[in-house]
RNA sequence: GGAGAGGUGGGUGAGUGGCUCAAACCAACGGUUUGCUAAACCGUCAUAGGGGGUUAACCUCUAUCGAGGGUUCGAAUCCCUCCCUCUCCGCCA
């Protein structure tokens, strides 16, 4: 959420920052004209209640007295349905300014490159090599099939399509992988957590996920709950309506969550196995920091998911995510593609997001100095992300027989050296 | 799922219609005292929003006692709905 005071006195710097995003400006005019309202309220019934509580307490005092007060009550009678009438009419103009407000994305910082789609993303980091046997690549649902590790049918008997299914040595891989990060995390100053998959409404709000992205969430329809898409939404809301001590800043977190994601509107692309999945593995980092550091904390969390790259010998590069491609509430955005031989290509298995203070305001995340309260600012970085870093993994380590030899850093945690 | 109890500031906890615009204690912070520590004493001690202001300190008003409605001139206090926590029972990993 965006501070209502920013847009009342900075109109046009917002104007030009949602341009950037190419998101439309109007509504930063509406919500100027309602605000004005807003506060025409708020001083006139102000002034009712002031009214209503200094004749209250003469009323009091009168009773007290055995006077009779009926005129000064008949008055206040009138003032209360007054001071009503205009609580409504207040309100209402609250609502519609939220209901814009809830629309609109955090402002791109200005190192955010301009552009319109991901294609406008700019590298900013390449990091090894690509693999290169000289032999053909298997891709992944090959891989997964020949050596009975992966497979999508069975899941997609068991859910759907878009639930994979592990099975022998694969799902160990994936424990393994899951135990390697969060092990190598807490060794760089996270705090492991273990949550609920499951969260409530306000949760999702808090994180700005709903209502805007309602549609791609999977809810439970008696007890409104929401299948997480992150674990940012449970860690971030750990904090939520809280003043942070300021010493003890940042505040890092990490956690395992398989997280759910329904995809609506993207049907039909990059469909192939784990591609573009509905239920997928994350490990996640999340720091709640002094405003002064997000940027500085944003470079350190790029570089522990990196680390986690680097340990398996993966070839990846970064993105510098352009205005029109950035998550809603980030305020910029590093994406961290792997390298997959098979495809040809490079797949998003990470992204770190500063967030500055777009959803501490919503969540009300704050933190005291100098007797002033001020909103901390909350970074989330996946690091990383399993299925695409699987891919790459599998595809990249596999041998011309099509058998897979396991990364060194990731044999501890395996227990085999070779899937085959 | 059934029965009961309860939700008050960072914590404990008083408060059943009007000097409670939430007592007291603890914690925290600042100060005095002190050779040092401790203790004692004094002070500060919520959040959000509006208005004023030399737009900083500050002043002032309004709201907030789980959430939302209602009754009333006036609600932490009375009524209704919902949520949550605890205890017991049932079921169950």
């Amino acid at each position: 959420m965006l501070d209502l005071k920013l847009i009342r006195e900075n109109p046009d710097l917002i104007k030009e920052k949602l341009k950037a995003r190419n998101m439309k400006i109007e509504p930063v005019d509406s919500i100027i004209k309602l605000d004005l309202k807003r506060r025409e309220f708020i001083s006139e019934v102000e002034k009712l209640k002031g009214l209503r509580n200094n004749v209250s307490a003469e009323i009091a005092k009168i009773k007290k007295e055995g006077l009779n007060a009926d005129e000064k009550i008949a008055d206040m009678k009138k003032v209360s349905d007054n001071i009503k009438e205009l609580d409504e009419k207040l309100a209402d103009a609250e609502n519609e300014i939220d209901n814009f407000l809830r629309d609109i994305p955090n402002l791109p910082d200005n190192s955010v490159p301009l552009g319109k789609t991901s294609d406008d993303n700019v590298q900013f980091r390449i990091w090894g090599e690509k693999a290169s046997g000289d032999f053909k690549y298997l891709d992944h649902v090959e891989l997964g099939k020949k050596l009975d590790i992966l497979d999508f049918g069975i899941g997609a008997k068991i859910s759907g399509s878009g639930f994979p299914f592990y099975r022998g040595k694969g799902a160990i891989l994936e424990r393994a992988l899951i135990n390697f990060m969060l092990d190598t995390h807490k060794s760089n100053g996270y705090t492991e957590v273990l949550m609920p998959f499951l969260v409530n409404r306000t949760s999702m709000e808090a994180a700005e996920k709903v209502p805007k992205f309602e549609e791609d969430m999977y809810r439970t329809e008696p007890d409104d709950l929401f299948a997480i898409p992150t674990a940012e939404v449970p860690i971030v809301n750990i904090h939520r309506d809280e003043i942070m001590d300021a010493k003890h800043l940042p505040v890092k977190y990490c956690g395992y969550t398989a997280c759910f994601r329904r995809e609506a509107g993207s049907y039909g692309k990059d469909t192939k196995g784990f591609l573009r999945v509905h239920q997928f593995n994350k490990v996640e980092l999340i720091n709640f920091c002094l405003p002064e550091d997000s940027y500085a904390q944003m470079e350190e969390m790029l570089n522990h998911a990196c680390g986690i790259l680097e340990m398996l010998n993966i070839h990846y590069r970064i993105v510098n995510v352009c205005t029109g491609d950035m998550g809603f509430a980030a305020n910029k955005q590093y994406d961290i593609e792997v390298w997959s031989p098979a495809e040809n290509k490079w797949l998003e298995a990470s992204s770190v997001s500063n967030c500055t203070d777009f959803q501490s305001r919503r969540a009300m995340i704050r933190f005291k100095r100098d007797k002033k309260t001020e909103y901390v600012h909350i970074l989330n970085g996946s690091g990383l992300a399993t299925s695409r870093l699987y891919v790459s993994l599998i595809e990249s380590n596999q041998t011309p027989e099509g058998k897979i030899i396991v990364p060194k850093s990731l044999q501890k945690y395996t227990n085999f050296e070779i899937i085959d």
